[in-house]
DNA sequence: CAATTAAGTCAATTGTCTTGACTTATTTCT
DNA sequence: AGAAATAAGTCAAGACAATTGACTTAATTG
């Protein structure tokens, strides 16, 4: 019966759904607490000590997690804590940038251990996935010379690049990102390496290291503001990442809103506003410059003339912005990050203030409304390598179920 | 240990979490699909033919399942198909609105079984709560007039009214909401009633009315932009609803924005000129009146002369909302509902073609980018009603948890 | 030094899904 | 018409993971 139209259902659970959740749910304890001892992540979990005492048991025989030196803090048997162990898994980053890729690889406690660079030949994936798989091995390779354990505990291989994803673009694009983008990357980078892949688009991948090491650690609502080339958010809703129905949730720089000033113009993109790539075009500078990041500090630093007039035009939309996703999704707070000199980043958020007022103006505050979080062109690709680590240990709905709703792109 | 700041950490779960979400995976799928066999319902949920078997018994004998006359559809032993008993579970709505409050009361599958109204008497809860409470008593004997197992069978109370939630708000209220806001509401309706209370605000309740029996049933990304007195939007992401860290999520109307044409004006809440609130000040209607949507439909039928000012600002703001909305959610479709005249509806969805271009321009949409859902002053009282229906039966993360985090506040 | 408190273990139990063989009922092929 | 194939569904035993309650260990308190 029914054999027409598919059936429509969500997946069942059995007990390895059971399992798999509650290890999960005990590294996360871990890492959000630094250390506890078993009956404190018995409390905290809602499971029973016993419980506890065998996860804790095939964690630590998984070398995942490590006892260490017992406490006496009152009454009773003193407790022994536990900790994460860095090296109990690795993961390896990729960012596909315009001009450039990158490599950087991570432990299990989001420590960069290894980066890597390359210049990203013209001519696209045809050219291209050679220096990709290049860079990967020899990332790979460094790694293992430094943490010889890594290659039998690499979890992943995240991969990140400017979005959106999937959609049929005029070829207008001047850097051929159309071009990566309707490749099938996943597959691959998957064949070419033997690892289990993820795609994030650079906004997302900055919150996922925000998540990770960032300013939304512990945060399960927060919006990530990314100011990089173009302009992205990404979505920390309930603790997860949300990557809509297509994987394009987050891409604000596209959302079509009238300059300041103006009144009657047509409506155009967000980015072409608040972004390094109209900062670029107002400076004149080569977005292929390796220097860019030097010359826009130096600009900034040096108080060129023409930022103002960028700054005036960019704060103006972040600010809106910031409200309108306040108002939107009631986050805890909002994280300014990308790929921007901190001297930047800092002078955008000043000049934001005061914010516009909104419902999070509440006063049970507890985190500001802003923060400024990773300013570093490494964010996006520290954030393609915490992508796995996120994917295999941080707890998660579709983790528990049978049939996993496709992770990560 | 760690006994001065708490620890932070994620529930885990045992068994009963695994049963607990089987069950509703059943029930979610004989929704969606209307009727399945246990073999369907083994393939669809990845479970084994057994469990389901197991399952389906328990459902049947719970008195939520009944099994359909036999099925002969090609080779094998025919299939007995299973649905829903409508009879199964049933649920009360209760919308306070500022001059009037409704009750609904649904059954499983969300037939609308009672409805009952009463005014609202000025002076907020304290002389409102009486109201409510005999409103919603009336209710009760009325379904169990009907359905007489239904008092045995009544899944919880689920309450709508305008939000935001827990803002310190300006007294400037003139309709008393803001004493509502911050009444321990939840509190006083489980004590009255001894159901268990949720509590949504307008949008949200909307967006639950969609999601359990209108346009985005089965939809698992979805935005309903609800035009009531107010302007709000419920969040229907990865087939939960979205409530944000302080439940004040979707608030859209609250969105500070340029009027049309201005440049260098204020910018103002959205919902000052998209709302039935706006049309009601611009066609000097009393909000009030009891038949306030007759006289609207009035209006527009009648071609009022001052509607096409009103339609025209609206519609800019809703065009630029949806396209924003699309841009920030990836959705699959953005819905329009609210307590308005179909017609109107109609008017304003009719205005905003063409839809600005956004990245929900693709060729493999299956659902259209608008939609018009519920236009009825109800709505929102299916929308409460339905609550505790979703709480009780769908499929989410938290009811796998041994700690719940918390309902619909 | 006894009482209290708390961490953690042990062994048996329970609840839930899985496994593999089996039964039943129908269509299709020879 | 009869055999083979196919599919739905059941039965009974098994596996897995959390729970239970009693117990051990080791500290502080009085």
């Amino acid at each position: 019966m029914n054999d027409l139209r598919p059936i429509r259902a969500k997946s069942g659970t059995n007990q390895e759904g059971t399992s798999a959740h509650n290890r999960r749910v005990m590294i996360d304890a871990l890492r959000l607490n630094g250390q506890l001892s078993r009956a404190d992540l018995a409390r905290a979990t809602a499971l029973t000590k016993q419980t506890v005492s065998n996860i804790i048991e095939e964690l630590e025989r998984d070398g995942l997690v490590q006892s260490l030196a017992v406490v006496r803090s009152g009454r009773g048997q003193p407790s022994t804590p536990y900790r994460l162990v860095a090296e109990g898994a690795f993961a390896i980053g990729l960012q596909i940038d315009r001009h450039v890729t990158r490599t950087i690889a991570v432990d299990l406690v989001g420590t960069v251990l290894a980066r890597g660079e390359a210049n990203l030949p013209v001519g696209g994936p045809a050219t291209g996935v050679k220096t990709l798989l290049d860079l990967i091995e020899k990332t790979r390779r460094d790694l293992a010379s430094i943490a010889p354990q890594s290659e039998d505990r690499l979890v992943g291989l995240g991969a990140a690049m400017p979005g959106p994803f999937g959609i049929e673009g005029e070829d207008d694009d001047p850097w051929m990102m159309a071009a990566w983008q309707n490749f099938p990357l996943l597959e691959t980078l998957a064949a070419g390496t033997g690892l289990d892949v993820g795609l994030q688009n650079d906004s997302a991948a900055a919150a996922t290291a925000e998540r990770l090491v960032g300013a939304a650690h512990g945060v399960d609502h927060a919006i990530c503001i990314y100011l990089g080339y173009g302009l992205g958010a990404g979505l920390i809703l309930n603790g997860e990442l949300y990557r809509g129905a297509n994987g394009n949730a987050g891409e604000i720089g596209m959302i079509l809103s009238l300059p300041r000033g103006a009144s009657e113009q047509e409506r155009t993109p967000l980015e072409h506003r608040a972004s390094i790539a109209s900062l670029c075009k107002l400076l004149e500078l080569d977005p292929a410059d390796p220097d860019l990041y030097a010359r826009i500090d130096a600009a900034v630093t040096g108080e060129d003339v023409r930022l103002p007039g960028w700054l005036d035009a960019a704060v103006y939309e972040l600010r809106a912005a910031v409200q309108a996703l306040e108002t939107i999704f009631d986050p805890q707070t909002v994280i300014l990050c990308g790929g921007l000199p901190p001297g930047l980043a800092r002078l955008i958020t000043d000049a934001m203030q005061p914010l516009l007022p909104s419902l999070a103006d509440r006063r049970d505050r507890s985190l500001p409304r802003l923060q400024i979080g990773f300013t570093d062109p490494w964010a996006v690709a520290i954030g393609a390598a915490a992508e796995p680590i996120s994917r295999t240990f941080d707890p998660r709905f579709s983790a528990i179920l049978k049939i996993r709703t496709a992770d990560l792109s």
